[in-house]
DNA sequence: TGTGACATGTAATATGTTACATGATTGA
DNA sequence: TCAATCATGTAACATATTACATGTCACA
């Protein structure tokens, strides 16, 4: 069966940094530009654990007391992971959801001082999360062009959030 | 507690549209230009089923034999409903999640071929997306605010890929 | 009379979150 | 020695999907 978005970076970043460890993989999808994610303790391991059933990845645990567990990628999990990439469905190519896209779909449900106060909150948030996407140094090329793909899909937000601003003065 | 996206969405519809039946809204979500909602019977019917628990609406049973459910908003909904749209969390704000960004996320670990190929796929079937959200006729002032919204996203997302695509043939 | 749209629901499953629980290691 | 970080996990719950199951109504 094919693997979820979760399950196809987290192979993807077992690969690329080859021996790692579950408690790793959780702060660098905490670290990636989509708050939505939070790659919880109660979703890494049971995933991990899951990848290692379908014999994915293989785990190799240190000789001292911790017992560290490092993740490995193996073939299977490389053949998965090049379909999961390969995969051009609606869900992936589709417009994802946008929580403010919905919220502005029922502006006309607000008063008019709702409304105003509704996008200028709105326009703000966006703007202050869109200050926070700066580019991290240590970025390999491909991280760098997916967070400048994210910081132009947020500004791209808030130009749009102006626009309804102006279009919302007319017909009210 | 909170609303849900589709909690929020489908008081939001309830409300605008008077009496509704649960049917109705499953296919006004489908509708929605957002393809990952499906909203399936699954998920609407038991939603409904809270929703009317938590006496945010109220359900009218038609005398014929069918003995449709009509659903009506409470104004415990139009308060919930409203607390949900004034909701500007990172949740809401942050940039949504795009598989297609944690994919390119991921290039690098495609051979030269394989990322042109996924490339060249994508593009496509983002423009394919695109090309099918032209406004609906018969669309309220707000919900072509949104659909404009979900247009000009997708607009970029493809802008953004062809620039990837240019990067893309430098440091290889 | 039969087909397609209308209409409602359940069961099994998948996925993910929050909160809890535990213990090792490092450096001030 | 104490606090922060590293490290792994579980339990209860929430949310959503797929597939199945049932029946009505309009109309050709």
């Amino acid at each position: 069966m094919p693997l979820t978005e979760l399950e196809g970076a987290a192979l993807g970043l077992i690969w690329s940094r080859g021996a790692t460890t579950a408690y790793e993989l959780r702060k660098l999808i905490a670290e990636s530009p989509t708050p939505q994610w939070s790659a919880s303790a109660g979703t890494v391991y049971p995933l991990v654990e899951k990848l290692r059933k379908g014999r994915l990845i293989s785990v190799s645990i240190t000789e001292d007391k911790r017992g560290t567990r490092h993740l490995h990628i193996m073939p299977a999990g490389k053949r998965a992971f090049k379909t999961w990439m390969l995969d051009c469905s609606p869900a992936v190519t589709g417009v994802p959801p946008d929580p403010v896209r919905t919220r502005v779909r029922f502006l006309e449900m607000l008063s008019s001082s709702e409304g105003t106060r509704f996008l200028a909150e709105s326009e703000r948030n966006l703007r202050s999360q869109l200050a926070r996407m700066r580019p991290r140094k240590g970025e390999s090329w491909s991280e760098s062009l997916a967070s400048l793909g994210a910081r132009l899909s947020q500004r791209k937000r808030v130009e749009w959030i102006i626009k309804v601003r102006k279009l919302g003065r007319g017909p009210r």
